[in-house]
DNA sequence: AGCACGCCGACT
DNA sequence: GTCGGCGTGCTC
């Protein structure tokens, strides 16, 4: 028998047993009893039994833990998995447990949340470990030079978070609410930090952890200051822009450690493996992010719930929009918690005025900016002050058609429009980001009339540079280089040395500007058009989010002017009256009457087959199968919004109920070619 | 996610 | 008669 000397047995101090019974080459069985676990490894499965041989271990004889992490064969590869149970010796064959990866196990909150994921959102148990473990938690990582290896057993001061009535008020609201969640709706410059770092200090009096959830690292500077200020090395950021090994050692020195600490992070730091956690915060609780769009689709706000439920520990969210559902719920159990008082009164209540877009008149001097929105800026920029021009469309134009015969230039892969860049000159698809170069003459007809309809953020700039030749004029949107992010030239911006802003969503959220004067919305209802129960509670979210990043430094004068089609629209007046309970009241009662959340749940099923014909047998196939269930609302079955890919066609199917569950049981025996999306945030 | 299995078209 | 395309289903 060949020894192999780099075999796991001489690394570490054996068992007599053990090393005896391995240089006999005897199969430990007999010696040792091998014991059998049921092992979750990663991946669209779930729990399956492996064999466990005590005899290359340390320890020979001691157990596997409930929530070790262990690598196991699976088909030819190797994957990581988590222990769940150990089990008697199966009657079927099974694979060995090939490394144990971490002698210490997976908090409990992070193995009851693998089997909440699985069951409430209907996913294989092996996606959500796929979750909760870090890439790579195989590989050997070199640890960081010992440069700030930080001593965060105590910390060193303990500061004074200084609170108002209004905030402690707050405070004791949110600590005494029942149950596990508690929304505090806390308008912008109510002071909800202040709060947040109350609840996490008094959750390190008790040794215990806090994860902050926020929706982008980036957008959010202000907040992770602070919570560094004060809590210093205690901190612990998790974002984007880290590497595989750096989150890694994270991970590992979470796992190891016991000394509390507060992490804050995006959607994914939700599974940061602590040992004593003691509170979840969920900042911008409204945003999208939270909502994963791919498989296991879940959302961080449900996880998050059914964690601290599990824990007894409370999840605290805040917005100033809250979602109507969170709002509703929150309102009907008792847990809202209100803090509508502005803790600065150094901001300035903007004017806001409306401008009717039908009215051409006001749109003679240009089409895009009304003649009293140029007329402001122009004083601005006399006056050294901004001006923020917000238009959520990226790209120059976002419809290419013949003038001839009408054909619509289409990406080749999506079926979507494809958008006019000008600067760089090419077609781009803002969907799959397949680039073309810009036709002159119609691909079908050949004539040559192409021409360009509805407008971007880069034609915006272009006018602008016209309009005021002498202005710096900068886009912000999702096509700016990574160097010149918002984060890199914040502080020319800040500084005033930018006269005029253009940019969609991107800057419309968390940016101090003092020397902001105006916000220009040049097409308030845009995003109203979409066929979605979710669209108008979007254009209020944003509408209300532009509107806040002006009148924010020392000056006399703010406005606001929305340019609108629809200028009596009662989402647009909710916004511009920065009337959130007056919105909230009335999406909740256009809610009720359409059967939507919160009073119904939804469950969106998407296919895509190679022809029209065999999707559309599917579709009332399936159809005939979910009608069965008379506890199912199901809405007649049609196209997807993005119908068609070079994949095939898509259709979907809407279904809905009081009961959850009926929705869940629902699921079970589908084809599985049909893609699920339990409480879908948008039905497109 | 891989990867085998298996059932039809194209080619030697 | 065989090679290999990729739809389908399984992984202890």
């Amino acid at each position: 028998m060949k020894v192999n000397l780099t075999f796991p047995v001489f690394s570490g101090k054996l068992s007599q047993i053990g090393v005896i019974a391995h240089f006999l080459g005897l199969s430990v069985r007999g010696i040792i009893k091998s014991m059998f676990y049921e092992v979750i490894p990663e991946g669209k499965v779930g729990a399956l039994t492996y064999e466990y041989d005590p005899s290359w271990t340390d320890s020979p004889l001691e157990a596997l833990k409930r929530g070790q992490i262990v690598m196991v064969p699976l088909g030819r590869r190797a994957v990581p998995g988590v222990v769940i149970k150990k089990v008697v010796q199966p009657d079927f064959r099974t694979k060995k447990i090939s490394q144990i990866l971490y002698s210490r196990p997976l908090p409990k909150q992070i193995l009851t949340t693998i089997k909440f994921i699985s069951e409430y959102y209907m996913t294989a148990e092996g996606e959500a470990v796929n979750l909760v473990l870090p890439r790579g938690v195989e590989k050997k990582r070199r640890s960081k030079q010992s440069k700030k290896q930080a001593k965060t057993e105590h910390f060193p001061t303990e500061p004074e978070i200084r609170l108002n009535i209004a905030q402690k008020n707050a405070l004791q609201g949110l600590v005494e609410a029942p149950g596990a969640t508690r929304l505090l709706f806390g308008v912008t410059g109510s002071g909800k930090t202040n709060i947040y770092l109350k609840l996490a200090q008094n959750a390190l009096k008790q040794q215990k952890s806090t994860i902050l959830l926020v929706p982008e690292i980036a957008l959010t500077g202000q907040l992770v200051r602070v919570f560094q200020e004060v809590f210093g090395p205690m901190v612990t950021l998790i974002h984007s822009q880290q590497t595989e090994a750096e989150r890694h050692l994270i991970f590992n020195s979470l796992l190891e450690t016991d000394s509390p600490r507060i992490i804050i992070g995006p959607r994914s730091a939700l599974f940061a493996p602590l040992h004593n956690l003691g509170l979840i915060i969920i900042d911008e609780e409204h945003e999208a992010t939270y909502y994963q769009e791919n498989a296991p689709r879940y959302s961080a706000i449900r996880v998050a719930s059914g964690m601290a439920t599990s824990l007894g520990i409370p999840l605290i969210l805040g917005s100033a929009t809250p979602t109507v559902e969170d709002y509703y719920i929150s309102e009907q159990k008792k847990t809202l918690i209100k803090l509508t008082e502005k803790a600065k009164t150094t901001a300035v209540k903007p004017q806001v005025k409306i401008i009717d877009l039908k009215d051409r008149e006001k749109f003679r001097r240009n089409r895009y900016f009304s003649a009293e929105l140029l007329a402001v800026m122009g004083r601005n920029l006399e006056e050294h002050q901004q001006t923020l021009i917000f238009h959520n469309r990226r790209g120059s134009s976002t419809m290419t058609v013949c003038e001839n015969c009408g054909e619509e230039i289409l990406c080749p892969n999506c079926f979507l429009p494809l958008t006019l860049h000008a600067d760089e000159y090419k077609m781009v698809c803002h969907t799959c980001g397949y680039r073309d170069a810009v036709p002159t003459d119609c691909p079908k007809c050949k004539a040559p009339g192409i021409i360009h309809k509805g407008f971007g953020t880069k034609l915006l700039e272009a006018e602008l540079n016209k309009l005021f030749p002498k202005a710096t004029v900068r886009r912000f949107d999702a096509d700016n280089k990574k160097e010149e992010n918002l984060a890199a030239i914040y502080d020319e911006v800040k500084n005033g040395d930018v006269d005029i802003l253009v940019g969609t969503q991107t800057l419309a959220k968390g940016l101090d500007l003092p020397k902001l004067a105006t916000v220009g919305v040049v097409q308030a209802d845009a995003g109203l058009a979409l066929p979605d129960y979710s669209s108008e509670e979007r254009v209020f979210q944003l509408l209300t989010q532009v509107m806040g990043r002006v009148g924010r430094g020392h000056m006399e004068t703010a406005e606001v002017y929305i340019q609108t089609y629809r200028p009596e629209h009662p989402v647009i007046n909710f916004a511009i009256n920065e009337d959130y309970e007056g919105f909230c009241k009335y999406m909740i009662q256009r809610r009720k009457q359409a059967g939507f959340p919160p009073f119904m749940f939804i469950l969106k099923l998407e296919i895509t087959l190679k022809t029209e014909r065999i999707v559309l047998a599917k579709v009332r196939e399936t159809m005939k199968q979910l009608m069965t269930d008379k506890r199912l609302k199901v809405s007649p079955p049609m196209p997807a919004f993005h119908e068609r890919t070079i994949n095939g066609y898509t259709w979907q199917i809407i279904a809905r109920s009081r009961s959850r569950k009926a929705l869940v049981e629902a699921c079970r025996g589908l084809d599985k070619n049909f893609k699920i999306s339990l409480d879908p945030p948008s039905l497109l």
